[in-house]
DNA sequence: TTTAAAATTGTTATAATATAACACCATGTA
DNA sequence: TACATGGTGTTATATTATAACAATTTTAAA
């Protein structure tokens, strides 16, 4: 595990917002809060963004472009990361479960490929939704 | 599984450039290559990609934003997807393990929620990148 | 301590990805 | 017939993300 670097002014920002949110948070939407801050230009969202996934902080949720921060607190880096999305509602949290993270972790294809890295998305309804 | 419906016009070309394409398409280059047939604005292309998605003819890559047919014969519904991305060339290939498909179809998180659809993106380096 | 490399910042402009809204047409079916 | 459904074509626009450049700050090595 690296060593830990603290944040920048713009990342602490930024990683503060989607911390306190309740749900992930689309990088406009981010903007959009951090201006009365200062941060004015995509350009500081998204680098702040890149950097705060670069060393685990927070996740990128592909499937909706939405960033959330990590509460998987053994691992600060983001090499395995895996979300249950409810479609209605659009609930979305990190699953962490030892035994998901070790069936992937271990798990090669035909070619013997070994993989550093995954993210596994599930869909469903969720308690309230179903 | 549904009655399988034939594909209409846009959806075929759309369907047959992505399958005969050695590489996953991306929604603009798709659309680039379309133009001769007469097929002018991306809403065509979005609408047919969609659809195609929604039968299971073609898969989303998420992480790149990009469209690649599906090779798993024996499922017409993308409701289960696997694939292995080389973060050198971008070679992107769709897994079919059947251990894979049946521990994630099978897996329940701590509140015994269960999915009904799941994608998974591995990332490494392929062979050859190696 | 100086100094060079690396990382971060701020800025403007623009690229790439995706959807809204509306009118029209084809097809199946009650 | 008529009407529901799904596909089409079109213009406009929204959303997501990066290029390119200059300046500044931080880091760590000489």
């Amino acid at each position: 595990m690296h060593k830990e670097h603290p944040l920048t002014k713009n990342q602490q920002i930024i990683f503060d917002l989607i911390d306190k949110s309740p749900e992930p948070m689309k990088a406009y939407s981010i903007l959009f809060s951090v201006q009365k801050k200062g941060i004015k230009a995509p350009l500081q969202v998204y680098r702040a963004l890149d950097k705060l996934v670069e060393i685990g902080k927070i996740h990128k949720i592909e499937s909706r472009n939405a960033f959330i921060a990590c509460h998987n607190s053994s691992c600060q880096v983001s090499k395995a990361t895996a979300f249950s999305i409810c479609e209605i509602c659009e609930k979305i949290t990190e699953i962490s479960s030892a035994s998901l993270s070790k069936y992937l972790a271990n798990f090669k294809d035909k070619d013997g490929m070994k993989y550093s890295k995954y993210n596994l998305e599930f869909f469903g309804l969720c308690k309230k939704c179903r």
